[in-house]
DNA sequence: GCCAACGTTGGC
DNA sequence: GCCAACGTTGGC
């Protein structure tokens, strides 16, 4: 079993809207580092899901990988803003992986918490300059976070 | 809105 | 293969 972190903006697709489709496809990561993280997700995997550019960025529920090693069908698409001239059917460029919804937290683990608990070593996610959109989170991170969720007081969100 | 950090592009 | 220019990410 494996332990991830994906972002989304959440002006984009929403932790809310995840909740009310129940799944989706991960589509739209354009970066290789990134590309390469989706590739390794078995089904099973838990991914925390971030909201990224926003007012109070940090975690702010769970989701677990339903279906691996899917082809992201918006690089062929010329109307989406994720097309990809340079990719075809038969060598396609972008795999991701469809995700279900497990949970949304009671409140938000904030990007301020989580500097505040983990040092850059540990956790990518605070490492200084990190743009990543999806990374691995190891095991004992994995349950120290979700520790903070249970432990965390109220914060707004 | 600013800007640091970083990835990508393309000329050479 | 180098590297300057440019575009994007994303916190603040």
């Amino acid at each position: 079993m494996n332990y991830w972190l994906m972002k989304s903006e959440p002006t984009t697709y929403s932790i809310e809207e995840m909740r009310r489709d129940r799944t989706c496809i991960w589509d739209g990561v354009r970066n290789y580092m990134a590309r390469n993280f989706l590739q390794q997700m078995k089904v099973g995997d838990f991914c925390f899901f971030y909201h990224s550019n926003t007012k109070i960025p940090g975690i702010v529920g769970l989701v677990r990988v339903s279906e691996a090693h899917l082809v992201d069908p918006t690089q062929f698409d010329e109307k989406s803003p994720y097309y990809d001239p340079k990719a075809t059917p038969e060598s396609p460029r972008w795999q991701t992986v469809r995700v279900e919804f497990v949970e949304r937290f009671p409140q938000i683990i904030s990007l301020a918490e989580l500097k505040n608990y983990f040092d850059p070593d540990e956790l990518l996610l605070v490492r200084r300059g990190n743009r990543l959109s999806v990374m691995p989170i190891a095991p004992d991170i994995y349950d120290r976070i979700l520790k903070l969720k249970l432990n965390s007081p109220a914060n707004p969100w």
